[in-house]
DNA sequence: AACATTACCAAGCTAGCGCTTGGTATAATG
DNA sequence: CATTATACCAAGCGCTAGCTTGGTAATGTT
C-alpha cells in the first residue's frame, strides 16, 4: 500500500529512513528535525545514517525527489484514463490532493516549504522536476481552456494560481474533519469551473 | 515610507531589528538565521539583542504579529474607499499582494512558513489574528458572491483557495520581471471573476 | 576455509548555536 | 550634583547539532 508506484531500489532500511524523514520533516520541519530524531524513528544510531547518506541535506533531497517523482507519475497514470478535459482537470486535482494530504506519503510537504534548506546543487535538480510537473498541469489547464471548461486567460498564470490554492490546503485541511479529500477535490473544481 | 500605517512604539533600534529580522527570515528562513546574523544586520553584538527580546522566538513572534497587523489594517483602510463588491475584491487582492511581495515589508513571508518555529503560547495569538484576517476576506468574498461577481459556493472554502493562490505568488513572483504587482492583481481577479 | 562486503554500533569530536553575565558610556531625573 | 535608567559591549558558557572514526557481527563470494 505504501510504495505502489515507483519501483525504488531494493534498499529496505534506506527506504524506511526516507519515509520516516518525510513524516518528521512534515511534522517538525527540516531544521528542527535532528539526525538523532531520524535515527530513533528507524531504530538506529545517529551515526549509522551516514552510511546511507553523505549528509542530512541529501536525505532532504531524496525526500523531495521522491515527492515530485511519485506525484508526477501518479498524475500521469491517472490522466490516461480520462475521457474529457473536464475529467482530466478533476482527476489532476484529486490526485494532487491525495498525494499532498495522504498520511502515507508525506514527502510533498517538504517540497513546498523547505527549499532554502536544500543544498544549491541539488536544488536545481528538484526545480527541474517541479517545472516538469508544472508543465504537465499547464497542459491540462490549457486543454480545459480551449474547451471552454475554464475561463480563457494565461495558462502560465492560471496553473500557478491553481497549484497555490491546492498546496495551501496542507495548511488548513483536517483529515479528522467531515470533508473527505475526494469531496474536497470536487468542490474545488466546481468552484472554479465555468458554469455548465 | 517604511512604517506608515501602524503607530508602533518609539523604539528605533528595536524596530530596525524587527525589520531586519523579517528580511533575513524571508531570505534564509528562521532556523538558518542566527542571532549573530540578526545582530550584524543592525550593527550590534549578538548578546545585545536580548536586552530587547527575551528570546529569538520572541523576535519571530514580533515579526509575525506586525505582519498580520499591518496587512489587516492596510486592507481595512483600502476597503473603505471601495464602492462596489467587485472593486472590494480587486482592492483586497491588490493590497494583499503588495504587502506580501513588497521589498520593504517582509514580515508576511515568515507568517506563511515559520509556524512550527513559533513558541506554542504565542502561536495561539498569531492564529487568532490570522483568523480575523481570514474573516475579513471572507466577508468581502461573501458579498461578491451575493452580487454575482464570484461564482456561488462555500465562502469558507473559497477564501482559503483564494488566499492560497495569492500566498503562493511569493514562491514564483519575480519583482525584476515585466509583470508589476498591481497588474498581477488585476489579471488574477480577471481570471477568477464570473464573466461580465 | 579465506576473504570481502554490507550494514550497522559505540563513542566522541568540534563548530556553532542561543543565551548569560558583568561592566560601562550616555542620557534622563530628583 | 548624585542617582537611576537606558542601551549597549566584551567575553564566554553550556549544550547540541551534524558528522567522523574504529570496530564488528552477519552475509555473501571464491
Amino acid at each position: 500500500m505504501a510504495r505502489m508506484i515507483s519501483a525504488e531500489a531494493q534498499r529496505p532500511s534506506r527506504d524506511a529512513l526516507v519515509e520516516a524523514a518525510a513524516r518528521l520533516f512534515r511534522e517538525k520541519g527540516y531544521e528542527r528535525t535532528t539526525v538523532r530524531d531520524l535515527a530513533d524513528a528507524v531504530g538506529m544510531q545517529s551515526g549509522s545514517l551516514f552510511y546511507h547518506f553523505a549528509s542530512k541535506g541529501e536525505i532532504l533531497y531524496e525526500v523531495m525527489r521522491r515527492g515530485i517523482d511519485d506525484l508526477t507519475m501518479a498524475v500521469r497514470l491517472e490522466l490516461k484514463a480520462c475521457a474529457s478535459p473536464r475529467e482530466e482537470l478533476i482527476t489532476m486535482t484529486r490526485t494532487h490532493l491525495r498525494t499532498l494530504l495522504s498520511n502515507t506519503q508525506a514527502s510533498l510537504a517538504s517540497l513546498l516549504y523547505e527549499w532554502r534548506s536544500l543544498p544549491d546543487e541539488q536544488r536545481d535538480q528538484v526545480v527541474t522536476l517541479r517545472d516538469q510537473y508544472e508543465s504537465l498541469c499547464r497542459e491540462v489547464i490549457s486543454q480545459a481552456m480551449e474547451n471552454g471548461v475554464v475561463k480563457q486567460g494565461d495558462p502560465r498564470l492560471m496553473v500557478r494560481l491553481w497549484l497555490g490554492a491546492l498546496n495551501w490546503t496542507s495548511q488548513w485541511y483536517n483529515a479528522e474533519g467531515s470533508l473527505g479529500i475526494d469531496e474536497l477535490a470536487e468542490e474545488i473544481v466546481d468552484l472554479i469551473l465555468v458554469h455548465d
